[in-house]
DNA sequence: ACCTGAACACCGTTCAAGT
DNA sequence: ACCTGAACACCGTTCAAGT
């Protein structure tokens, strides 16, 4: 059942996700539903734990050939994993900011991220800000505040505009930069597994640098 | 309007943020918003505005004295004066995440901050990076995924436990931790404002090594 | 134990009708 | 121009009734 949670959130969308439309996925009513779990909170909680389980597995077969005190290795591959398994599911980061409560799954899940900078030498207090620093680094995400893709016609317009409005001339400037530098964009837009490597690499630097004075 | 669908959200919360209840609060009923606005995604978009009105109306104070080539300054007190403006409204983060296209006013933000990083002397590609690294520091909020005051009773049970179950005795570990340590810590949680400085400053240094080299 | 139809209290939104 | 009642197509959820 959370299986077909999952394939319908992968093939329609979040938002198509309805207890009536995931009953007929079923071939059952709605009302069924509720002999297997409390509420759609419970639904919710429960495919983001499969999620968990799916990055976890995929993290035993990577992490095994890495040294346990090797944390930075280890850290970044589990931030690649993670990201690597929401590809697929790319609704999840949006379920996840949303979820108020922890469970045991995603619990289990920061206890071996905290364990493998435990493990790596770090202090309980720079392993304690290194979780929050990492923040959802650590499940495979950032957060995209650039959609550069989906821009609204209003948005559009200003970067149509020649010469560009002012007050929008820095990132028109960047856009054409981007757009002509091969190296660094993929299909036109910007490239998102480099940035999510960048911003990571940026923390695991400056996170090394306190570890190597503490 | 706008601001009256902010007020809303502020006192009751997004989800009690419905058109019926908004046209009670302005004695008027639900069709007639229609009158104003195209649909409820409007009044979303609409009040992200505001609130990144109420960012640049707090920062022309604090920036005016800061010099224009000093971006590292400058970039710190963007990002602590975006979140000193959220916390006045704590849904804003989930709205934000949640929003697909980007208006003019939001795109006028990200050009200040990147017109800072330029005019600091980045290069623009270091420039384009950096701002994808900041992420959502730039808006005034990180991914919390570290709800510590709403642990369900699954998790309490497990951090109740003596001694630990196997799996979560790092987590438990820092759990002690924190709580004994009076300089970190604030009413039993985390001290959220220390972390997300914590984070900034990572990624802050960070560009500036990388900065320095370029 | 599991399923179900009918119903409830909500949504966002449309439309024709009022002033 | 602005407001409104009635209605539509959806939600999540409850409950009494079926097997």
């Amino acid at each position: 059942m959370l299986r077909a949670a999952i394939d319908l959130a992968d093939e329609r969308g979040l938002e198509e996700l309805s207890m009536r439309n995931l009953a007929e996925s079923l071939g059952v009513k709605a009302m069924s539903l509720y002999n297997h779990v409390a509420n759609k909170e419970d639904i919710l909680n429960g495919i983001l734990d499969v999620i968990i389980e799916e990055i976890q597995e995929e993290l035993a077969d990577r992490e095994a050939s890495i040294s346990p005190t090797d944390w930075k290795q280890r850290v970044r591959t589990r931030c690649l994993t993670a990201r690597h398994v929401l590809l697929r599911h790319k609704w999840a980061p949006n379920l996840m900011t949303t979820r108020t409560t922890m469970s045991p799954t995603v619990l289990r899940y920061f206890d071996d991220m905290l364990g493998t900078l435990i493990a790596g030498g770090f202090t309980m207090d720079l392993a304690h800000h290194a979780m929050h620093a990492l923040g959802s680094n650590a499940l495979g995400f950032t957060q995209e505040l650039f959609e550069s893709d989906d821009l609204g016609p209003e948005v559009a317009a200003i970067f149509s505009q020649d010469p560009p409005p002012p007050g929008y001339r820095n990132l028109v400037e960047m856009a054409k930069h981007v757009e002509h530098d091969a190296e660094t964009t993929l299909g036109g837009g910007c490239d998102d597994q480099f940035e999510f490597e960048f911003a990571l690499n940026l923390l695991l630097d400056g996170l090394e640098r306190l570890f190597e004075r503490s």
